[in-house]
DNA sequence: ACCTGAACACCGTTCAAGT
DNA sequence: ACCTGAACACCGTTCAAGT
């Protein structure tokens, strides 16, 4: 019946019967391509079932539930993460750890949006982990300050990751609704912030800059 | 119908009539009040009207659509928050300012999750805006410098709220998954990171340390 | 003017049934 | 063993209808 009032999925079905048994790596797939294509909001089980040609109840048989589906996502982008390493200071290691993990996850906006659904991170990530702790003993710290510095890095690129968007072309309407509901005679500087003309990837050039005041401030004694 | 079926909404329904005839603010704080008893997910158009003994329909004439709700919602507490100040030097009164946003958000977690969803925040905040910008300034930083400095606190704020649900008891459940999924002999120092006792409150003492961090790094020349 | 009822097009998930 | 159909309990939103 669906076969023939659907129409709106143009890649698998249409030819028929499928290829490939449907494994979990396929459903991982599908979601990773819908996420990266549509939005995360177009990750539905229904959605990514239509794109296997096949029900989304056939989808439970290999992933559990949506949330397991997620962080499969997850962690498929994790393991593709690869961590450049060079000669210099511990300090200068990290920026180019962090600005591969920011490079990485801004190819993939959807990525920011499921860690904050709560997800620490998925297994493959935790090679990145262990990078950036041994670094930070290497510039001396013991387990617990390279714990907390650990965190604060990654609250600062999370951060960053998350407003992209705001920030971004696509913020322009709320940041636009936003100048007109504030009075701006009484917000200056405000009013300036929000007008002068967003210079092309600003967001992206401001990320290494604080990042290198973050390491500057977490590495002095 | 509904009057005598639905049986879980203890509050204002079962007095019968209602008293006050239902007001953008009466379903902004009915809203608010959800949002804090029971979690952002319980802010459902249908849920916020049985809390006011009325159809989700009769929401419409005061909010428009519910993204607009929600953006009232965060406009409220945006309003309550207090900003401290001193006779410190900036950077002193740059952490107060900050530490107070922290804590005051830190009490209610629906706000982090609802920015999350794009929101820059509303007219409210921009009090808070321009004191720290003015602030930065006062540091010696030029209207981009503090624009972008601004910028990189947000960011390790927001990540920081962010993450608090991971980090504090609620997170038990997903880091201890995620250390039986990780061979732990390979990551050393992420194993002990995770089974250290997260001492209490770590998370939010871990906050004031980096913010002083980043922002030593920040109004360096 | 303000609210309701019924409906639409979706969700994730369960469960008995098919092959 | 693997997939389907039908159903359940939800969503946000629209629209004609009631008072």
């Amino acid at each position: 019946m669906p076969s023939t009032t659907t129409d709106s999925d143009g890649t698998s079905p249409g030819t028929g019967k499928r290829r490939v048994p449907l494994s979990r790596a396929s459903v991982v797939a599908a979601g990773r391509r819908l996420a990266r294509d549509e939005g995360l909001a177009a990750v539905t089980l229904r959605r990514v079932a239509a794109e296997l040609g096949v029900t989304a109840m056939a989808l439970y048989r290999h992933v559990g539930d949506k949330r397991e589906l997620l962080v499969a996502m997850l962690d498929g982008v994790a393991e593709q993460l690869v961590i450049p390493d060079g000669t210099g200071s511990p300090s200068d290691r990290l920026v180019l750890a962090f600005r591969a993990l920011h490079d990485h996850l801004t190819a993939e906006p959807w990525v920011a949006e499921v860690l904050r659904g709560g997800e620490l991170f998925g297994p493959s990530a935790a090679r990145f982990v262990e990078h950036v702790l041994a670094l930070l003993a290497e510039a001396g710290l013991d387990d617990e300050q390279a714990g907390d510095a650990y965190w604060a890095l990654w609250w600062y690129t999370f951060g960053h990751l998350s407003y992209l968007p705001a920030l971004g072309p696509e913020g322009r309407p709320a940041r636009h609704e936003l100048m007109t509901r504030v009075r701006m005679d009484d917000h200056p500087r405000l009013a300036r912030m929000l007008s002068r003309p967003p210079r092309a990837g600003a967001a992206e050039d401001a990320f290494v800059p604080g990042l290198r005041a973050l390491l500057r401030g977490l590495l002095a004694d």
